[in-house]
DNA sequence: TGTACATCAGTGAACGCGCGTTCACTGATGTAC
DNA sequence: TGTACATCAGTGAACGCGCGTTCACTGATGTAC
């Protein structure tokens, strides 16, 4: 893993660097939509199968089936991390227009990716066990949140229940002000833990929302998922801030 | 299946009949602690093998896999739903403490059973599609929860934006009107508009929270999760009513 | 620029496994007279 | 109450399939002198 994205940085020096990189990439991309056509089902030999190889080759590549699960693992998050960042407006548009950016974007990747949402955020993989190089990737989505919950808060725009300094909720039973500290020193400066807790709130409502929509908990109930979607979380955002929108 | 359902009614009759119903229960059984050990992967090889059967004569008790499947799908919607009523408290607790009760109890099934409730609530199983026969029990748990709602707007402790009558809210699109008024006219008449919303708000948010803690997105940056939990459930609430809680 | 050796990609066969499902059968249980 | 027939549960063998992974190999590409 360490040694690809090694590769990935510098320039290909030879014929033979570039064809393994593309190839790579390749079996990457075949597994994607095997993933998409199947399910969650992922199977070396047929990725091979339909890159013309025998399935062995695939071995120099991948060490194991689950090295390449991992892989997509890595790039779907990648994937929509980076399409957060890309979404998300500069701090001066407000919270408000930046969180409904954000979930919409999220929302957006997930509805045109469904098996790759399904990968990192449905139920784990029977066998897969998720190793260490799966965890960066996966907090970069959650490091635009909680930036423009820091954005939020140094503009003055969101206030803690205790006012705008950082302060302990005593409402927040003390081992979760621990937890919501951690959270707080890793990744948003200044944020009191009233808001931080409220973030997480509507940060799984936004998720959950999405997992009830992609995974067909919503069939025949809701019809209009897009006009759900933006007034539950508008209607987040004012849990968020506090007060009505607009 | 109807006919199971008609075969668990009636007591059995004969010595044969007996036997074909506990040898049901056993094959469901032994199914779902294989589904609990080895995940989402039910095999009826493996489950034919540890009854001490050979696998063809798993095929008197289910014409098939997806059969079996279909049915701890069925048995996981009715235990939680089950959970879900015996837990709520009568109409006259309040609604903050109905909903307390009801999610905590859903929570507490959830991560008793966490296979089952990824069987239900996470992602989709590649290849199987479920048949009309979950639709029913599928509702039951959500029913407790609209049945709340509507208690909750009989005595007064929920009003609608505009006034307690049932209203159109202006900022809900026409469609999704419809949708909330189907919603309403099946399962909980009398409960405007907005109170449906943003129940359905907080019950993707439930949901949502349940599958972060035992989907394992949480890991290392929650470790209470029961203080998470009953804070995030007493802010839902608090975001139901309107105004805070207690 | 040319040669000798080392590195690497891809082959093809094999191992050992588990799976869902069908089918003709034996023997036990239930039913009608 | 006893017998004859119908129903059903469970067997055992087989079909055809796909899977992940290993291994000795050939031939092409890269590197050092």
């Amino acid at each position: 893993m360490a040694d690809d994205t090694d590769t990935e940085r510098s320039a290909p020096r030879t014929a033979r660097e570039r064809a393994r990189r593309e190839l790579t990439a390749e079996i990457k991309e075949v597994g994607r939509r095997h993933l998409a056509e199947q399910g969650t089902a992922l199977s070396l030999r047929a990725v091979a199968r339909e890159l013309g190889m025998v399935s062995s080759a695939v071995y120099r590549y991948f060490p194991s089936r689950d090295d390449l699960l991992t892989a997509l693992i890595v790039d779907a998050y990648d994937a929509v991390g980076e399409v957060a960042e890309a979404a998300t407006p500069p701090a001066d548009a407000g919270v408000v227009a930046r969180w409904v950016a954000l979930s919409g974007a999220i929302r957006g990747w997930a509805r045109a990716n469904p098996h790759e949402y399904a990968l990192i955020y449905g139920s784990p993989i029977p066998g897969y066990r998720a190793p260490v190089d799966t965890i960066m990737p996966a907090a970069r989505v959650s490091q635009v949140f909680l930036g423009l919950l820091r954005d939020g808060i140094e503009r003055g725009e969101l206030v803690g229940r205790m006012g705008d300094e950082v302060v302990d909720d005593p409402a927040i039973p003390a081992v979760l002000q621990a937890d919501l500290a951690a959270i707080r020193d890793a990744m948003c400066p200044g944020v009191p833990d009233s808001v931080v807790a409220r973030g997480l709130g509507i940060w799984t409502e936004m998720f959950g929302t999405i997992s009830f929509e992609l995974f067909g908990h919503m069939h025949k109930v809701i019809n209009d998922y897009d006009a759900m979607f933006e007034l539950q979380m508008t209607r987040a955002a004012e849990h968020l801030l506090g007060r009505p929108v607009g």
